[in-house]
DNA sequence: AATGTATTAAACTAATAAGTTATTTAACTG
DNA sequence: CAGTTAAATAACTTATTAGTTTAATACATT
Protein backbone atom coordinates (compact mmCIF):
# COMPACT_ATOMS: atom_id res chain seq x y z
CA UNK A 1 0.00 0.00 0.00
CA UNK A 2 1.75 2.58 -1.37
CA UNK A 3 1.11 6.32 -1.07
CA UNK A 4 0.78 6.37 -4.93
CA UNK A 5 -2.37 4.44 -4.45
CA UNK A 6 -3.40 6.23 -1.49
CA UNK A 7 -2.64 9.53 -3.40
CA UNK A 8 -4.65 8.15 -6.52
CA UNK A 9 -7.45 6.51 -4.27
CA UNK A 10 -8.23 10.15 -3.11
CA UNK A 11 -8.34 11.90 -5.94
CA UNK A 12 -11.41 11.04 -7.05
CA UNK A 13 -14.68 12.87 -5.38
CA UNK A 14 -16.95 9.84 -5.24
CA UNK A 15 -14.21 8.01 -2.74
CA UNK A 16 -13.49 11.04 -0.79
CA UNK A 17 -17.72 11.14 -0.28
CA UNK A 18 -17.97 7.23 0.56
CA UNK A 19 -14.94 8.43 2.85
CA UNK A 20 -16.98 11.24 4.51
CA UNK A 21 -19.88 8.78 5.11
CA UNK A 22 -17.41 5.87 6.60
CA UNK A 23 -16.17 8.53 8.63
CA UNK A 24 -20.35 8.40 10.45
CA UNK A 25 -19.56 4.71 11.00
CA UNK A 26 -18.90 1.38 9.49
CA UNK A 27 -21.92 0.57 6.94
CA UNK A 28 -22.82 -1.47 3.88
CA UNK A 29 -21.98 -1.36 0.10
CA UNK A 30 -25.93 -0.76 -0.79
CA UNK A 31 -25.87 1.85 1.94
CA UNK A 32 -22.98 4.08 0.39
CA UNK A 33 -23.98 3.54 -2.89
CA UNK A 34 -27.40 5.54 -2.11
CA UNK A 35 -25.89 8.69 -2.77
CA UNK A 36 -24.37 8.46 -5.95
CA UNK A 37 -25.92 8.42 -9.41
CA UNK A 38 -23.97 5.09 -10.34
CA UNK A 39 -24.60 1.32 -10.53
CA UNK A 40 -23.42 -0.69 -7.39
CA UNK A 41 -20.71 -2.45 -9.63
CA UNK A 42 -19.06 1.30 -9.93
CA UNK A 43 -19.42 1.78 -5.89
CA UNK A 44 -17.96 -1.56 -5.86
CA UNK A 45 -15.01 -1.22 -7.33
CA UNK A 46 -14.58 2.36 -5.91
CA UNK A 47 -14.30 0.69 -2.55
CA UNK A 48 -11.96 -2.06 -3.99
CA UNK A 49 -9.34 1.09 -5.14
CA UNK A 50 -10.06 2.19 -1.68
CA UNK A 51 -9.31 -1.10 0.23
CA UNK A 52 -6.46 -1.20 -2.06
CA UNK A 53 -5.02 1.95 -1.13
CA UNK A 54 -4.98 0.78 2.56
CA UNK A 55 -8.18 3.44 3.03
CA UNK A 56 -10.69 1.56 4.17
CA UNK A 57 -10.96 -2.41 5.49
CA UNK A 58 -13.93 -4.58 4.97
CA UNK A 59 -16.05 -7.49 7.54
CA UNK A 60 -18.49 -10.17 6.60
CA UNK A 61 -21.52 -10.22 8.61
CA UNK A 62 -23.67 -12.69 6.52
CA UNK A 63 -24.32 -11.48 3.19
CA UNK A 64 -22.96 -8.09 4.11
CA UNK A 65 -19.61 -7.00 4.10
CA UNK A 66 -19.51 -4.11 6.22
CA UNK A 67 -17.14 -1.36 5.35
CA UNK A 68 -14.51 1.10 7.64
CA UNK A 69 -12.25 3.70 7.75
CA UNK A 70 -8.63 2.00 7.74
CA UNK A 71 -6.46 4.77 9.67
CA UNK A 72 -3.11 3.76 8.27
CA UNK A 73 -2.93 4.92 4.95
CA UNK A 74 -4.70 8.57 6.30
CA UNK A 75 -1.96 8.76 8.69
CA UNK A 76 0.65 8.05 5.72
CA UNK A 77 -0.40 10.93 3.94
CA UNK A 78 -0.23 13.04 7.48
CA UNK A 79 3.16 11.83 7.30
CA UNK A 80 4.17 12.87 4.15
CA UNK A 81 2.86 16.38 4.68
CA UNK A 82 4.75 16.63 7.79
CA UNK A 83 7.55 17.20 5.34
CA UNK A 84 6.40 20.67 3.37
CA UNK A 85 4.45 21.49 6.64
CA UNK A 86 6.32 24.43 7.01
CA UNK A 87 5.28 25.85 3.78
CA UNK A 88 1.82 26.84 5.22
CA UNK A 89 1.47 26.30 8.82
CA UNK A 90 1.03 29.41 10.70
CA UNK A 91 1.72 27.55 13.77
CA UNK A 92 5.03 26.31 12.30
CA UNK A 93 6.40 29.43 11.94
CA UNK A 94 5.26 30.36 15.51
CA UNK A 95 7.01 26.89 16.64
CA UNK A 96 9.86 28.18 14.40
CA UNK A 97 10.40 30.97 15.96
CA UNK A 98 10.01 29.62 19.43
CA UNK A 99 12.86 27.64 18.82
CA UNK A 100 15.15 29.91 17.29
CA UNK A 101 14.53 32.04 20.43
CA UNK A 102 15.57 29.21 22.88
CA UNK A 103 18.62 28.61 20.84
CA UNK A 104 19.36 32.31 20.98
CA UNK A 105 18.39 33.10 24.41
CA UNK A 106 21.86 34.09 25.15
CA UNK A 107 21.82 36.52 22.25
CA UNK A 108 19.50 38.92 23.80
CA UNK A 109 18.85 41.64 21.17
CA UNK A 110 20.68 40.18 18.43
CA UNK A 111 17.60 38.30 16.49
CA UNK A 112 15.16 41.02 15.39
CA UNK A 113 15.96 40.77 11.38
CA UNK A 114 13.95 37.75 10.84
CA UNK A 115 12.80 39.53 7.56
CA UNK A 116 15.42 37.19 6.09
CA UNK A 117 12.79 34.23 5.54
CA UNK A 118 15.11 32.02 4.11
CA UNK A 119 12.46 29.08 5.08
CA UNK A 120 13.80 27.64 2.15
CA UNK A 121 16.37 24.81 3.74
CA UNK A 122 17.62 25.95 7.15
CA UNK A 123 17.77 23.24 9.50
CA UNK A 124 14.61 25.06 10.81
CA UNK A 125 12.75 22.59 9.36
CA UNK A 126 13.99 18.91 11.09
CA UNK A 127 12.61 16.83 13.20
CA UNK B 1 -7.67 23.89 -8.56
CA UNK B 2 -9.86 20.75 -7.27
CA UNK B 3 -8.54 18.25 -4.43
CA UNK B 4 -9.24 16.43 -7.36
CA UNK B 5 -6.13 17.85 -9.24
CA UNK B 6 -4.30 18.47 -6.48
CA UNK B 7 -4.50 14.28 -5.17
CA UNK B 8 -3.90 13.22 -9.00
CA UNK B 9 -0.97 14.97 -8.97
CA UNK B 10 0.52 13.48 -5.88
CA UNK B 11 -0.15 9.96 -7.04
CA UNK B 12 2.99 9.42 -8.80
CA UNK B 13 6.46 9.03 -7.15
CA UNK B 14 8.12 11.55 -10.02
CA UNK B 15 5.88 14.17 -9.00
CA UNK B 16 6.24 14.13 -5.24
CA UNK B 17 10.49 13.31 -5.63
CA UNK B 18 10.33 16.83 -7.46
CA UNK B 19 8.25 18.46 -4.94
CA UNK B 20 10.72 16.93 -2.54
CA UNK B 21 13.90 18.80 -4.50
CA UNK B 22 11.74 22.26 -4.28
CA UNK B 23 11.01 21.92 -0.78
CA UNK B 24 15.24 22.66 -0.69
CA UNK B 25 14.38 25.56 -3.29
CA UNK B 26 13.76 27.04 -6.15
CA UNK B 27 14.86 25.71 -9.47
CA UNK B 28 14.80 25.14 -13.01
CA UNK B 29 12.77 22.39 -15.01
CA UNK B 30 16.53 21.27 -16.35
CA UNK B 31 17.58 21.31 -12.77
CA UNK B 32 14.61 19.45 -11.87
CA UNK B 33 14.58 16.77 -14.54
CA UNK B 34 18.42 15.94 -13.82
CA UNK B 35 17.34 12.98 -11.21
CA UNK B 36 14.82 10.98 -13.59
CA UNK B 37 15.59 8.80 -16.41
CA UNK B 38 13.04 10.35 -18.71
CA UNK B 39 13.14 12.97 -21.57
CA UNK B 40 13.01 16.60 -20.43
CA UNK B 41 9.37 17.18 -21.85
CA UNK B 42 8.30 14.46 -19.90
CA UNK B 43 9.45 16.20 -16.83
CA UNK B 44 7.97 19.70 -18.21
CA UNK B 45 4.54 17.85 -18.55
CA UNK B 46 4.83 16.50 -14.79
CA UNK B 47 5.74 19.93 -13.97
CA UNK B 48 2.34 21.54 -16.12
CA UNK B 49 0.52 18.73 -14.06
CA UNK B 50 1.79 19.69 -10.58
CA UNK B 51 0.81 23.78 -11.63
CA UNK B 52 -2.55 22.98 -12.56
CA UNK B 53 -2.94 21.18 -9.32
CA UNK B 54 -1.82 24.71 -7.56
CA UNK B 55 1.41 22.37 -6.24
CA UNK B 56 3.81 24.79 -7.72
CA UNK B 57 4.08 27.81 -9.10
CA UNK B 58 6.40 29.20 -11.82
CA UNK B 59 8.75 32.26 -12.26
CA UNK B 60 10.17 33.61 -14.90
CA UNK B 61 14.22 34.82 -15.22
CA UNK B 62 15.38 34.83 -18.95
CA UNK B 63 14.84 31.61 -20.80
CA UNK B 64 14.74 29.46 -17.16
CA UNK B 65 11.24 29.24 -15.89
CA UNK B 66 12.01 28.76 -12.30
CA UNK B 67 9.94 26.19 -10.26
CA UNK B 68 8.59 27.03 -6.50
CA UNK B 69 6.56 25.17 -3.87
CA UNK B 70 3.13 27.12 -4.13
CA UNK B 71 1.51 26.12 -0.53
CA UNK B 72 -1.59 26.75 -0.77
CA UNK B 73 -2.98 23.03 -2.21
CA UNK B 74 -0.99 21.47 0.65
CA UNK B 75 -2.44 23.33 3.10
CA UNK B 76 -5.78 22.11 1.15
CA UNK B 77 -4.50 18.35 1.35
CA UNK B 78 -4.18 19.33 5.40
CA UNK B 79 -7.58 20.86 5.88
CA UNK B 80 -9.15 17.65 3.75
CA UNK B 81 -7.52 15.47 6.34
CA UNK B 82 -8.22 17.49 8.93
CA UNK B 83 -11.77 15.74 9.37
CA UNK B 84 -10.07 12.37 9.38
CA UNK B 85 -7.30 13.16 12.18
CA UNK B 86 -9.34 11.70 15.10
CA UNK B 87 -9.26 8.50 13.55
CA UNK B 88 -5.14 8.25 13.33
CA UNK B 89 -3.89 10.98 16.15
CA UNK B 90 -2.27 10.09 19.07
CA UNK B 91 -3.94 13.34 20.85
CA UNK B 92 -7.51 11.62 19.71
CA UNK B 93 -6.43 8.34 22.18
CA UNK B 94 -9.24 8.84 24.54
CA UNK B 95 -11.63 9.18 21.99
CA UNK B 96 -10.36 6.54 20.36
CA UNK B 97 -10.65 4.28 23.26
CA UNK B 98 -14.21 5.48 23.51
CA UNK B 99 -15.63 5.03 19.89
CA UNK B 100 -13.96 1.38 20.41
CA UNK B 101 -15.32 0.47 23.80
CA UNK B 102 -18.97 1.22 22.27
CA UNK B 103 -18.26 -1.15 18.97
CA UNK B 104 -17.31 -4.02 21.03
CA UNK B 105 -19.54 -3.80 23.70
CA UNK B 106 -19.92 -7.07 23.43
CA UNK B 107 -16.23 -8.80 23.70
CA UNK B 108 -15.37 -7.83 27.19
CA UNK B 109 -13.95 -11.33 27.82
CA UNK B 110 -12.01 -12.04 24.34
CA UNK B 111 -9.29 -9.13 25.33
CA UNK B 112 -6.64 -10.33 27.41
CA UNK B 113 -3.60 -10.12 26.26
CA UNK B 114 -3.99 -6.63 24.63
CA UNK B 115 -2.10 -3.59 25.55
CA UNK B 116 -3.19 -0.42 26.36
CA UNK B 117 -1.87 1.31 23.45
CA UNK B 118 -2.45 -0.61 20.73
CA UNK B 119 -5.20 1.32 19.29
CA UNK B 120 -4.31 0.67 15.49
CA UNK B 121 -7.26 -0.21 14.66
CA UNK B 122 -8.70 -3.16 16.95
CA UNK B 123 -7.50 -5.45 14.39
CA UNK B 124 -4.48 -6.57 15.65
CA UNK B 125 -4.55 -9.23 12.75
CA UNK B 126 -3.79 -7.35 9.07
CA UNK B 127 -1.09 -6.78 7.24
C1' DA C 1 21.25 38.00 -38.26
C1' DA C 2 22.86 33.38 -36.65
C1' DT C 3 23.53 30.21 -33.12
C1' DG C 4 22.99 28.12 -28.66
C1' DT C 5 20.28 27.10 -24.53
C1' DA C 6 15.98 26.35 -21.86
C1' DT C 7 11.53 25.05 -22.24
C1' DT C 8 7.04 24.01 -24.23
C1' DA C 9 3.96 22.04 -27.87
C1' DA C 10 2.33 18.44 -31.18
C1' DA C 11 1.48 13.99 -32.53
C1' DC C 12 1.61 9.51 -31.39
C1' DT C 13 1.43 4.86 -28.53
C1' DA C 14 0.54 1.84 -24.67
C1' DA C 15 -1.35 1.31 -20.24
C1' DT C 16 -4.75 2.42 -16.88
C1' DA C 17 -9.23 4.12 -15.10
C1' DA C 18 -14.17 4.82 -14.68
C1' DG C 19 -18.19 3.62 -16.08
C1' DT C 20 -21.73 0.34 -18.22
C1' DT C 21 -24.71 -4.30 -18.42
C1' DA C 22 -24.92 -9.11 -17.70
C1' DT C 23 -23.54 -12.92 -14.99
C1' DT C 24 -22.02 -15.27 -10.76
C1' DT C 25 -21.15 -16.17 -5.94
C1' DA C 26 -22.68 -16.25 -1.22
C1' DA C 27 -25.75 -16.20 2.45
C1' DC C 28 -30.29 -15.91 4.27
C1' DT C 29 -35.57 -17.19 4.11
C1' DG C 30 -39.84 -19.51 3.47
C1' DC D 1 -35.21 -26.77 -2.62
C1' DA D 2 -36.55 -22.29 -4.83
C1' DG D 3 -36.32 -17.59 -4.35
C1' DT D 4 -34.32 -13.21 -2.61
C1' DT D 5 -30.85 -10.04 -1.22
C1' DA D 6 -25.94 -8.31 -1.06
C1' DA D 7 -21.96 -7.91 -3.34
C1' DA D 8 -18.29 -9.18 -6.62
C1' DT D 9 -16.65 -10.51 -11.25
C1' DA D 10 -16.44 -10.50 -16.38
C1' DA D 11 -16.42 -8.36 -20.60
C1' DC D 12 -16.63 -4.34 -22.82
C1' DT D 13 -16.33 0.96 -24.10
C1' DT D 14 -14.44 5.38 -23.70
C1' DA D 15 -11.39 8.75 -21.72
C1' DT D 16 -7.19 9.93 -19.55
C1' DT D 17 -2.34 9.41 -18.53
C1' DA D 18 2.68 8.79 -18.89
C1' DG D 19 5.89 8.31 -21.79
C1' DT D 20 8.17 8.81 -26.49
C1' DT D 21 10.33 11.69 -30.60
C1' DT D 22 10.24 15.64 -33.41
C1' DA D 23 9.34 20.49 -33.94
C1' DA D 24 8.58 25.13 -32.32
C1' DT D 25 9.16 29.18 -29.20
C1' DA D 26 11.67 32.49 -26.27
C1' DC D 27 15.52 34.64 -24.80
C1' DA D 28 20.89 35.47 -24.81
C1' DT D 29 25.28 35.86 -26.97
C1' DT D 30 28.27 36.70 -30.46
Amino acid sequence: MSLDATFQALADPTRRAILARLALGETSVTELSKPFAMSMPAVSKHLKVLERAGLIARGREAQWRPCRIEPRALKDIDDWLEHYRRFYDESFDRLDAYLKTLQDEDSSVKRESKKDDDHGNGDSGKK
